[in-house]
DNA sequence: ATTAATGGCCTGAACACAAGACCTTTTTTA
DNA sequence: TAAAAAAGGTCTTGTGTTCAGGCCATTAAT
C-alpha cells in the first residue's frame, strides 16, 4: 500500500491527516475543482532536459557512459544544437552528467553524486517537498496498476521477457549491471500491459520523481536494499504469471513505495548535510 | 474490463506544468522503448487552447453559457490577449464555441455539434483512431484506479458530496442539470483520492479522449444510457462507500468503457456520414 | 442618443530558437 | 613530431511567437 495521507474509513471529525489532505489540495499548483489558473509552457530547451534526465533515470545511459554528441542530438531530437547545448548544460549544472572536450569529449553520465548535485537538491527538490509527496503517491498508484494490468494481459513472451530480466539481476555482478537488468524489468512489466501509453506514463512519473537520479535508487548504498528488490521483483513476478492482479497490484505498490522511501531518506539526508 | 488495444506498436511524434506536460508527452506519442525522437513543445496558445477545451470537457462551461472575455481569460491565464484569442479561434474553428459580437458577446458554448464538428472530427480524430484506442483503454485503467483509491480514502465529507452529487443526477430534468450532476459526482470521486495529482491526471485524459466535446457524451441521444449511467454511478458509490476497492474499480472501468464504446460509436457514425 | 462592454485588428519590442560558420581543445593517426 | 579528426565553445543572423498597448467596430443596456 501506499504512503498516503493515511485516512480511515469513517473519519468524520477532521484528523491531522485530513488538514494536510485540505491544504495540499488549496496549497499546491493543481487547480482545484475547475479555476483555470496561469498557463506556464516549457521551452523547447527545459523539454530536451526532461528528455535525457528521463533517458539516464531509466538506464538509457548509465553511469559513466557517454550521451550523443552535440550535433548528434540536435539531429535526432530534430533541435538546433543551441538547444542541446542548453539542455545539456542543466544537466551538468545538477550534477547528472560531466561535460569532457576534445576528440574524446562529450556529456558522460556521473557515476556518483557529486556536491554539486547534493545542493542542487536542496535547491530544486525540497521547496517541492508537498507536490513531490504526492507525486511519490502517484507513481505508487501508477505502478500498483501497471502490475495489475499486466498480470491480466500478460502473453508468454512477456513473462519470458521478465524471467530474462530476473535472470540477469540475480546475475548481476556490477552496479550498471544491476540497473540495467532492473531497467530491464520493469520494461519487460510494462510491455506486458500490452498499452504504450502507460509505458509512457509510468516513464514520465519516474522523471518526474526522480528527477534525473540514475535509475532507482537502491544497490548504490546497501546491498540489503539490492537482496530485498530482487526478492520483491521475484515475487511480483511469480503474481503476474498467476495472472493474479490483486496480489501483483498489491506487490508493486509495496515496492515502489519502498523506492519512494529511499528517495526520501536522501532527500533528508541531503537536508541535513548543508553544502561545505 | 477495459478493451484492450490488439496493437502493441510503439506510436512514433512525441512532446509539456506539471502532470499537464506529462500527459502531452503521454499522448501526443512519445519515445518508445528508449529511443529519444524528435520534440515537439506545444506553443502558448495551443496549451490555452487545451485548456479551454478540457474546461468544457469537465462541464465548467456548459453548452449555452460563455466563457470569460478576452481581456479576462488574459488575466487569468497570465498570457496576451493575442494569445487567448488564438485560442479561442480554433475553439470556435473545431465548433465548440460560436462568437458573439457587441456588448453582451463573448464566446459560447455550443448546444449541438454542427456540421463544422464533425468534419472536425474526420479531419483531426480518425486519422489518430489506433492511438485514441489506447487512450480510450488508458482512460477506462485510470478511471478503475481513481475508484479503487477512493473506496480506500474516501472520507465522510467525500461520500456525503458524492451522494450530493447523485441526489443531483436522479433530480436533473435538463441535459445541462444532468452534466452538472454528472461532472460533480467524478469530481467528488476524484477528491475522495486525497491526491490532486490524481485528479489532473484524469482530467488531462478526460480532455485527450474527448477533446473539446461536451462532458460525457450519454444523455444526448438516448435517455436509456442516462439511466444506465444512473445505476452505474450508484453502485460505484455503493462500493467506494464500502470501502470495496476492488468493486469500485470493477464497475469504475466498466462504467468508462461504456463512456469509450459511446464516443467509438460517435466517431463511427461520423465517418459514414461525409460531408455534404 | 449615449455609453459601456465586448470582439476585431494593428504595430513594435522582446525573446526563443534554428541554422550555420568558425574557434579551441584533445585524441588519434600518419 | 605534425597533421587530421572529432568533439565542445562561441558568435552571428534570420525567423517566428508572444507580449504590451492602443484604436476601431459592433452591440446591448441606459
Amino acid at each position: 500500500m501506499c504512503n498516503v495521507p493515511d485516512v480511515h474509513p469513517d473519519t468524520p471529525p477532521p484528523s491531522t491527516d485530513d488538514l494536510s489532505r485540505m491544504l495540499n489540495r488549496v496549497l499546491d499548483g493543481t487547480p482545484q475543482s475547475s479555476a483555470l489558473g496561469p498557463v506556464k509552457v516549457h521551452s523547447v530547451a527545459t523539454e530536451v532536459a526532461d528528455r535525457l534526465m528521463t533517458a539516464v533515470a531509466i538506464g538509457d545511459y548509465l553511469p559513466g557512459e557517454r550521451l550523443p554528441g552535440e550535433r548528434e542530438l540536435a539531429s535526432i531530437l530534430d533541435v538546433s544544437r543551441a538547444t542541446v547545448r542548453e539542455a545539456i548544460g542543466r544537466l551538468q549544472a545538477v550534477g547528472i552528467v560531466e561535460i569532457k572536450r576534445g576528440r574524446t569529449g562529450g556529456a558522460y553520465v556521473r557515476t556518483s553524486w557529486t556536491e554539486a548535485t547534493a545542493s542542487a537538491v536542496r535547491r530544486t527538490l525540497l521547496p517541492r517537498w508537498p507536490e513531490l509527496e504526492q507525486l511519490f503517491d502517484l507513481r505508487c498508484l501508477v505502478e500498483g496498476l501497471v502490475a495489475r494490468t499486466a498480470a491480466l494481459r500478460r502473453t508468454e513472451e512477456d513473462l519470458a521477457a521478465m524471467r530474462a530480466a530476473l535472470d540477469g539481476y540475480a546475475r548481476a555482478r556490477t552496479l550498471g549491471e544491476e540497473q540495467a537488468a532492473d531497467a530491464a524489468f520493469h520494461g519487460a512489466v510494462l510491455a506486458a500491459t500490452g498499452n504504450p501509453k502507460i509505458t509512457a506514463l509510468s516513464r514520465d512519473m519516474l522523471t518526474r520523481v526522480s528527477l534525473g537520479f540514475p535509475v532507482e535508487p537502491y544497490g548504490e548504498d546497501d546491498p540489503e536494499d539490492y537482496q530485498r528488490a530482487l526478492i520483491e521483483h521475484r515475487k511480483i513476478y511469480e503474481a503476474i504469471e498467476a495472472g493474479d492482479a490483486e496480489q501483483a497490484g498489491s506487490l508493486a505498490e509495496e515496492h515502489f513505495t519502498l523506492t519512494s522511501d529511499m528517495m526520501r531518506a536522501m532527500l533528508e539526508r541531503a537536508q541535513e548535510r548543508p553544502p561545505h
